[in-house]
Formats: structure tokens, sequence, C-alpha cells
DNA sequence: TAACCTAAAATGGTATACAACTCTTCTCGT
DNA sequence: ACGAGAAGAGTTGTATACCATTTTAGGTTA
């Protein structure tokens, strides 16, 4: 792994975990002094993460962590809602019976911590609901739709997203896994596919509508 | 225009003419010496074109022209079948008159070239067919499905595909074109998703199948 | 007060030198 | 003869330097 490597996996892990907060400018000579390399590397991750579009470039004056408006969260829901199906339907013919018991392990994990329902539980279960969504994708065994995936989802939104659940949205989204498996076990695609639009329209509804809708209290959303 | 832009465009229609051979190295000095140029505007470019899919980069060894198996142009195509008509199902919605007439015009000509038939106008039409799914794109006013799909259709493989299509095939392309347009005028997004559907569909069973089913002579396929 | 000018700071683009790595080949010991 | 390991060539990775360009902030002047 080379230099540029290691820089572009830390400044992506510091835009995740809200080092660098949207808006504000990863300086090349910054960031060279703290890793103590020069200005090569730095400009090098600079310009994958432009390319993957984690940061955007003003000329002359720096990178800039990239803003989420409500409109890229809409655009990221409607392309995942195309995709992700997808890898199931992929998956449904090329899953074997190894990945499948891995599958049910997360499920049940994740309801496990869905139990507890305190904050550092929900953490556990995004981490947990992103490896359940990865052997999916593995399983589906297609290089470019999980590139096209990779490119799309890019976490900052969805990171989060477990905590504007409400319960019932939670349990729903559990029930999705285990529906999911279940149409997978099946060898059934379509089912599968289904199952998976669903849920990721319910994200989508969670993460758009206020979560706390029988209080009538419309909620301001954080960008 | 930088060195490193110009750099980009001669590699990457080197490739496209086949001078550069799928699976062969691109040395950064060698073609650094051939340009006057040093390394580190070739490196840019060459990073540019990992980026954009044409070539791979093995560390510490190079970077190397990306090879297409048949199973690469699969996956091209089941993408496409789900993008593409996306971008006519928001088009739909967002689409104005003067870009309806550009359509119009475009598949105009189109037809007229489809007449002559000869190679050059085969040419043509796949160039005049480009601007058409540009246009399309600009319409459907999707930053992240537009840059999807520049991710994936990377024309090594489109570029070509007229020339396998019987008269047929290339006549039934313009109808799915006039039809979209009329899909498009009425507002009428699942309509025009569904004919997009069948023009990518048409496109990949040209591609993948011998062009000249009424002989029953299996033909080799062109990687 | 407003317009303009200037200097500092940052990136943009390129060149060059050196470091690090990979693969091949050749040697040496068994 | 054969495999392990080392040396060497070839190639990429990184550091550093240089100058151009642009932005921004401050300060000066009318």
């Amino acid at each position: 792994m080379t230099a540029a490597d290691r820089v572009y996996a830390i400044i992506k892990q510091r835009i995740l975990d809200g080092h660098y907060v949207a808006g504000s400018y990863v300086r090349e000579a910054t960031i060279g002094q703290e890793l103590e390399l020069s200005r090569t590397p730095i400009r090098e991750a600079l310009r994958r993460l432009v390319s993957d579009g984690w940061v955007e470039v003003i000329p002359h004056h720096g990178a800039r962590v990239v803003s989420w408006t409500q409109r890229d969260v809409e655009e990221v829901f409607e392309l995942r809602v195309l995709l992700e199906p997808q890898v199931v339907r992929r998956a449904a013919s090329r899953i074997d019976a190894p990945r499948l018991d891995s599958l049910g392990e997360l499920a049940c994990h994740m309801e496990q911590l869905c139990e507890r329902g305190d904050d550092q539980a929900i953490d556990e279960i995004a981490a947990l609901n992103d490896r359940f969504h990865a052997e999916l994708i593995t399983a589906a065994d297609s290089p470019r739709l999980q590139r096209l995936l990779e490119a799309i989802v890019q976490v900052p939104v969805s990171r989060r997203s477990f905590h504007h659940y409400s319960d019932e949205e939670l349990h729903g989204s559990m029930r999705h896994h285990r529906e999911i498996i279940r149409a997978l076990a099946a060898g059934d695609g379509e089912w599968a596919a289904s199952v998976m639009r669903a849920h990721i329209l319910a994200a989508r509804a969670a993460q758009l509508h206020p979560p706390a809708r029988q209080t009538h209290q419309p909620r301001q959303q954080h960008a």
C-alpha cells in the first residue's frame, strides 16, 4: 500500500467520522506536515477524492469537503432503489450456504442489539448493516455494480440513518433482512429484489420525513 | 489546456484505435520521452485514465490497458438496462420544448444516415446516437446518474456496436428514438422508460448474439 | 468611505533526483 | 539437477524545488 493510498483512506475516514466538517478545507501543507509526507502523495489522494465525489476543488483555493443537500440525499436513494435490488437479484442465483449462514448471523446479531435500543447499539447495528450489504454485494459477484454502489452510497448520510428510525421502522428493517435471507435461500431473485426495494424505500422515508410522526411536530433536518 | 490533458487524450486515443493493445503496459518513461515531458504529467493522465476505467495500475508495476471480456460487456448492459430507463423516466417530467426539438433533429439526421447504410454513415450514426443519449442525460438533471453512466458506458463497446446491427435492428433502433421522443413529449416517464429498456436490450442482443441469424451460422465474437 | 493597490498565502503545473519495490536471473549449496 | 536466496535491472513512488496563477486580506490613497 502506497502513501497516497493511506492518505486517501485517512482523509475519507475523517470525513466520515466528522473530523473534517462539510464545507471546510483540507490543506495540502497541513496534512502533509501532520503525516510527515510531501505534497505529492497528498495531491494524488485529493484528486482521487475529488473524482470519487468526497471533496471538490475550488481552483487556487483548495479542496473543500462536499456539502450534502436534501436533493443529494434524494438522488442517492433514487439510485440505490435501482441498484440494491439488482444486487440481491443477482445474489439469489449465486449465493452459497456459508454466506447465507453468515447473513443469518449478522441478522441475528442486529436483532439482539435492536432489543437494547440505546445509542451505542444503534451505531453497532449500522456497522453490522454495512457488513450485511457488503456480503450481499460480494455474493452478487459484479465488480461494476459494486463500484457504482460504493461510488454513491458514500455513507455520510447512511452512517447516521438508523438514528432517525422509530422503533417500528427499526423492527421493520430487521424483518426485511430476514425476508431477504429467506428469498435468497429460495433462490428467488425477484422476491429478494422486491424486499430490498421496500427496504431502501423505508430507509428513504425515515431519512426524508420527520421520524417522530405521532407528535405531528415537523422537525428541522440536519444537512 | 495542460500537458496532462494532452497526454490523457493521446493515450485514450491510442487505446481506442488499437495502438495500445489490451493487457499491455503504458510505461511512464517511454511516453514521457516520446512526448518530451517529465513523468509528472504522464502520471496524472494515467491516474485519470484509471478513474475513468481505461487502464488499471498494479502498484509498483505499471499501468495496464484494461481487457474486456464477454462478461464485462454483459455486466455493462445489465447496468445500462437499469440506469438508462431511469434517465428518461426523470427526463419526461423535466424536458423542455427546445431540447425535444433538438432530439427530433438528431433522430431525423440519424434516419437519413440510416438510409445510406455505408460504414461511414454507421460511424456518424454512432456519434449522433451518443449525442442523443447525452441530451437525455442532461434533461434528466441528475449529476450522480450522469456520473454513473459515464463511468460504465466507456465506449470501447458501444463505439463499434452499430456495426453489429442488421438492417432490421438498425431501423428498430431508429423507431425507438422516435418513440422515446413521443413518450417524453407526452410527459410519460414509464412509457419512455419501457422503450429505453427495449432499446438497450436490443443493443445487447445485437452485441451478444450472431448478427446474421438467418444463416444459422454461429459466429466468433470479437472481444 | 470607497476604490485601488499590494503582498501574503495557497494551489496548479512541471521537472528532476532519489527511494522503494517487483520481477527476473543468476549463483550457490545441497 | 534443483530449490533457496541474492544481486541487478527496470519501473514506479515520493521528495523537493521552481515558477505561475489566483484569491484574500490589509492597507493606502483620493
